[in-house]
DNA sequence: CGGTGCCTTGATTTTCATCAACACCTGTGG
DNA sequence: CCACAGGTGTTGATGAAAATCAAGGCACCG
């Protein structure tokens, strides 16, 4: 196998303000690994043993219920860290990383977490602030689940997916990676059937659009008046 | 004001590996406050400039919707640490820290804490776990409003007020500050209403008992059950 | 070109919020 | 000491939201 390039870190915040050499020290013990769609990156419960970065797709942070439902918790787009639960003093991974769409990863072992955090200026900050940002979607979840309708809900799922992941096609703006119904009811807490009839009458009223397996916003404004934030 | 005792720490998680004039070097920095029942420590938005430990009492984690309704992502029982979101790299504390029952606290400057990571042992640790905690929680949390009942949910969220604060009476295990059915709602997502009739039905079939402002869990096996964990 | 996911839509039922009214406790101030 | 006010708690009646039940259609893959 190939040396990896440089070039892959150095646009990544945790690595950012690093020279090329000191990326080519991390880079060299890294271990590159790829997943497809609907592939596991790690599952809840799994020893915490590695940190990742994703270079490229999204990873769709899940929990299971002790009935079996799957819940979202969060999207984690490119570019980010995942799987850093053990900085946070934990010895299992909490949740459970599946890929939506094909996913692009490095990843270290765990035990570099420390030295990483020593050596590396920026590398600590960026990941803990990457930790903060996730509190935060976190509790807004928490907010919106505790108070909002069902529809205010998902329209505000596809608000924030087309937001962290849309790409402008022509019409509107996609969500970049395939995305049922069920999952989106998985992010909402509810069914797909309530999804699908929401999705049809947004499709009537000109505000979203979709095939199969994936949905386009056509109107975000109005989806924004539905979220009521 | 004199001098604060240095067993008030000796004890407590962040700084239980440190020798007497380490602790006594933290006291000399820190400020004691104390809180009534309901005042907040800080609110959501606020500059998030000081860090606390919570010596005594009850801390509950709120938020404020846009329309006003108010939601509890969590409770920090006594001996920890809150307010440290900017160690997370936030500026602004992401919630409000309300008293539940009177409340005893250390603060520090929050410009202390890159200090005290770097100089005393145990301490960046404890704080990190902390944080994996609450993420735990809050995930858990994100669960059950996804996918439970309104019934399973207050029995869950009775159960763990109960093992997190309980203290022993005769007859049961009550939780340990005043908390009213709205409290009880707003950290359910549903309304007192609904917590009022099934603490009323509860009573009835002898799982809970309680006064104004009190609850006591007189069958905790039961509300397990119930709440189907 | 069959089969397996994915999606849609109607009918029915359940859950829980909402509306409404009132009872009760506790502290306060005349 | 008593009245009363305001926060707290109870309970019934009603209705809306969304889950569940049910059935079938449609797209994509091998």
């Amino acid at each position: 196998m190939g040396k990896l390039d440089e070039s892959l870190l150095r646009e990544v915040p945790p690595f950012r303000r690093l020279d090329r050499p000191q990326v080519r020290e991390i880079l060299d013990q890294a271990t590159p690994r790829r997943f497809e769609e609907g592939a596991p990156a790690f599952r809840e419960g799994d020893p915490a043993d590695r940190f990742y970065l994703l270079l490229d797709g999204f990873i769709r942070v899940m929990r299971t219920t002790p009935g079996g439902e799957q819940v979202t918790s969060l999207h984690i787009p490119s570019g980010q860290l995942f799987g850093i639960a053990a900085a946070l003093g934990r010895d299992t991974y909490p949740a459970t990383a599946m890929c939506a769409g094909e996913c692009l990863t490095l990843f270290w072992p765990m035990r570099l977490w420390h030295p990483f955090v020593a050596k590396y200026d920026g590398f600590a900050e960026e990941g803990y602030k990457t930790v903060g940002t996730r509190v935060n979607e976190m509790n807004t979840r928490i907010m919106e689940l505790a108070t909002q309708q069902v529809e205010q809900r998902v329209a505000g799922a596809l608000l924030r997916l087309v937001k962290q992941t849309g790409r402008k096609v022509e019409g509107g703006i996609e969500i970049a990676f395939p995305i049922t119904r069920q999952d989106i009811s998985e992010m909402t807490g509810t069914t797909l059937h309530t999804v699908s009839r929401l999705l049809s009458k947004w499709e009537k009223d000109g505000i979203v659009s979709g095939r199969r397996k994936h949905v386009t916003v056509t109107d975000p404004h109005r989806l924004v008046v539905i979220s009521g934030t």
